[in-house]
DNA sequence: CGGATTTGACCAGCGC
DNA sequence: GCGCTGGTCAAATCCG
């Protein structure tokens, strides 16, 4: 698939200790999730014996957001409610990293910067820097647990990996 | 010098 | 209608 090698949130090298590429068979359903009080949701986690750290969390039937995710049946319960505004296409990932720029395979370029009402963090907004690409991305710290990036993947690229 | 980043301003949606 | 909040724009600045 043009996604592979792409996966979201893989780490390149030693920054994230062995946090490497995964499979779709590497996450599991998953349903708890603090930070979002107001919606039930559901989650996936990553429970690789190389990457317990990752959580994924997809918000939408996000076809082809990752590309990697299909395996679970999930996206399925949060579309009640935000039906209006519910974008294709949205996971969220949340990372256990020293970092915030996880080199996920594609190049990214800030546009935004934001300091939001329930965190002490900004939050970074990154577009696909590949033209036409429609692909954003949010990239905030865990509120509770600074260890913790939490990233927010928003369309579908339509062009291969990048890197 | 060109591309990426920074940062304040601007805008739209939503709740009160 | 107004204020708050999140998201985006764009000019200035930085960096390779």
């Amino acid at each position: 698939m043009t996604q592979s090698g792409c996966n979201y949130a893989a780490a390149p090298d030693s920054n994230y200790g062995e946090l490497t590429n995964f499979e779709p068979s590497d996450f599991l359903k998953f349903d708890e999730w603090t930070e979002e009080e107001e919606e039930e949701k559901s989650f996936l986690l990553c429970v690789s014996p190389n990457n317990p750290v990752y959580q994924a969390h997809v918000m939408g039937e996000s076809g082809g957001a990752t590309g990697s995710h299909g395996g679970p049946s999930v996206g399925g319960e949060q579309k009640v409610g935000r039906e209006k505004k519910e974008v294709k296409g949205r996971v969220a990932f949340k990372t256990k990293s020293e970092v915030e720029i996880l080199d996920d395979g594609f190049k990214w370029r800030k546009y935004g910067k934001k300091m939001v009402k329930n965190s002490p963090n900004p939050r970074n907004y990154y577009r696909c820097s590949v033209e036409g690409c429609p692909v954003k991305k949010r990239v905030e710290r865990d509120r509770e647990d600074l260890t913790y990036v939490i990233t927010t993947y928003e369309g579908v690229h339509n062009h291969p990996c990048s890197s």
